[in-house]
RNA sequence: GGCCCGUUGGUCAAGCGGUUAAGACACCACCCUUUCACGGUGGUAACAUGGGUUCGAGUCCCGUACGGGUCACCA
């Protein structure tokens, strides 16, 4: 057999260049010892979900902290998944978690010298490489349909043999060069496979950053490496691209654990040397009895688009990956509240082993702090970010006074009180919790718990002797005026002592000011609502509940 | 099914041969309090299982069970 025929054929010279030309085009990166070269290369299929984001943190911490840099690399080889913006969605939504990259695809104002950054554009590299492959008899061209590969594995599957092309199943392994040229000749579709060189009997053990040592196997599958339309397969771009990338350190899912022996092969026939592997676990869920493993058809959770509608705080979302990524950054951040996240010392060997549920209560206590430590400008921001893309027409007016809503956020965060509010967890939920201070969106419902004549009562007794210019004390005497002049006690103690004495307590009253002005039987302080409302609307907002009352 | 990986409270987890088996979330109780939220105090609750090795095992070895991943011209 003339391989160099056979390559010339398959691959003519003129499409490629010598493989020396690649190697002094993308030279080793001059970087400091130590010095983590990472990379995220998603397909652009425009699903960007929570495992992407949870690898990206890793990928990005571990760059940044050992002096390197992580690069965007686009994994386009499957155009039946393309879908258009995808790259632009990635992009827009690491960018919303600060995730930074240093260069790849669409990174302005980088070099971005290992590119192009998007595998289809590097078929020359995949092809000058299968080609030489082909030259030393370790890849061939494979001319078998689909049916017959799915015969194939139908009929090894009953026979209880492992599935898959290779030894004596790689039949076009042993095609003769007549049968080779007959079936060019004929325009029959081909891929190019890896003749495999590996034996599965043979067991070596791999030291993985993440898991620890781990046996494989040796490959043996003739796994293809040039798709019949000439775009390499994933296993194949990889050994290529890391390669050529200087890619140090691969974190991935560990759903590519499987494939791993491919890929030790690959680096090996090709001569590179393989870069460090980190296999991380997937975040998983419970579906009823059992857990498994987040489902993008299933859980919307998993999109990172959920995160952004529903208004979670950016920094809670990556707060909380980085609690369940390495196991003492909780009790870092405790000690370190308002330290930077950059500055928790980042460790590879702290991941976990086994898949974490994600548990979106944590997630939500986490957020309730994050957002506690803002300003009430800050507050302002983030909500109105938030109402400009998702909020209702209502909702986006909530901000045309900006004092008032100022006023309102400081009262419902607590700002100013001996001790911060944490009523808000996403931006969606805070929008809801302040609704009533706005008479466009106030609905109440009044569920009193009293006698509606023992209510309307108080109601007209209290807004006949309310005054504005109250301060809080003051205000609380008329409260607990109209209380007693009810019947209600003022004094809890002697409430306690004997609850059938009275028709209530202060409290109760407080509940009923408080329903008919909000609508709701729990708000922060109700003078300062007041306050805040202003007497025309505190009163109008009494007269209503009062009418109400029939 | 084959091959890999894993298994400490409901959840995330510390633990590296000798501990009263940390901590966080959730939950419960009490305190603070005009409601709620915050805060404080306390509480319920765990080493999958069977064999070894060892003076001694959550920690090491083997088996079993259970869970996860993977077996494409998808990544």
């Amino acid at each position: 057999m003339d391989w160099n025929k056979l390559a010339d054929m398959l691959i003519p010279d003129e499409n490629v260049k010598p493989l020396d030309y690649y190697e002094a085009q993308y030279p080793e990166r001059g970087l400091e010892k130590g010095a983590q070269v990472t990379r995220l290369a998603p397909s652009p299929t425009g699903f960007i979900h929570l495992g992407n984001l949870f690898v990206a943190i890793a990928n990005e911490r571990i760059a940044h902290q050992s002096g390197g840099l992580m690069y965007l690399r686009i994994e386009d080889t499957d155009l039946k998944r393309k879908v258009d913006g995808a790259v632009e969605a990635v992009k827009s939504a690491l960018r919303y978690f600060d995730i930074r990259f240093d260069e790849g695809a669409e990174i302005e104002g980088a070099e971005n010298a290992y590119g192009p950054y998007y595998q289809r554009e590097r078929a020359e590299l995949y092809h000058a490489y299968a080609k030489d492959l082909i030259r030393r008899g370790l890849a061939y061209p494979c001319f078998c349909t689909e049916e017959e590969l799915s015969a194939l594995r139908e009929k090894q599957t009953e026979e209880k043999k492992i599935t898959g092309y290779y030894g004596e199943y790689a039949t076009c392994r042993n095609l003769t060069e007549e049968q080779i040229y007959e079936n060019l000749k004929a325009g029959k579709p081909y891929v190019i496979r890896l003749r495999s060189q590996g034996n599965a009997e043979n067991k070596l053990t791999f030291r993985d950053e993440i898991k620890g040592d781990i046996t494989v196997t040796e490959n043996d599958q003739d796994v293809v490496i040039l798709k019949s339309d000439g775009i390499p397969t994933y296993h194949f771009a990889h050994a290529i691209d890391d390669h050529f990338m200087r890619t140090t350190l691969v974190i991935r899912g560990e759903e590519w654990l499987a494939s791993l022996p491919i890929h030790i092969e690959l680096f090996d026939v090709l001569g590179f040397r393989r870069p460090k592997y980190g296999h991380n676990c997937s975040l998983q869920k419970m579906d009823g009895e059992t857990r498994r493993k987040l489902s993008k058809r299933k859980d919307p959770e998993l999109s990172l688009e959920f995160y952004r509608q529903e208004g979670y705080y950016a920094r809670a979302v990556k707060v909380y990956m980085l609690t369940l990524l390495n196991s003492n950054f909780e009790e870092w951040y405790l000690k370190n509240p308002d330290g930077k996240l950059e500055d928790f010392k980042f460790s590879i060997g702290k991941m976990g082993k086994s898949g974490a549920l994600f548990d979106l209560n944590k997630l939500s206590d986490i957020s309730k702090n994050e957002l506690a430590k803002l300003s009430a400008e800050e507050m302002f921001d983030f909500l109105q970010e938030w109402a400009n893309e998702f909020g209702s027409d209502v909702q986006k007016t909530y901000f045309a006074d900006r004092d008032y809503m100022l006023k309102i956020l400081t009262l419902c965060m607590g700002i100013g009180g001996k001790k911060r509010r944490k009523d808000f967890t996403t931006a969606k939920q805070a929008m809801e919790f302040i609704a009533y201070f706005f008479d466009a969106s106030f609905a109440p419902e009044y569920a009193y718990r009293f006698e509606k004549a023992t209510v309307k009562t108080i109601l007209e007794g209290f807004k006949d002797i309310y005054a504005y210019e109250d301060d809080c004390s003051a205000w609380f005497e008329k409260v607990k005026t109209v209380a007693s002049a009810n019947g209600f006690a003022t004094d809890m103690k002697a409430y306690k002592a004997d609850p059938t004495a009275f028709s209530g307590n202060v409290s109760d009253v407080a509940e009923m000011l408080r329903i008919a002005t909000t609508g709701l039987a729990n708000t922060p302080d109700l003078w300062t609502i007041m306050q805040i409302l202003g007497k025309e609307r505190t009163l109008a907002r009494l007269t209503q509940a009062i009418d109400a009352l029939v």
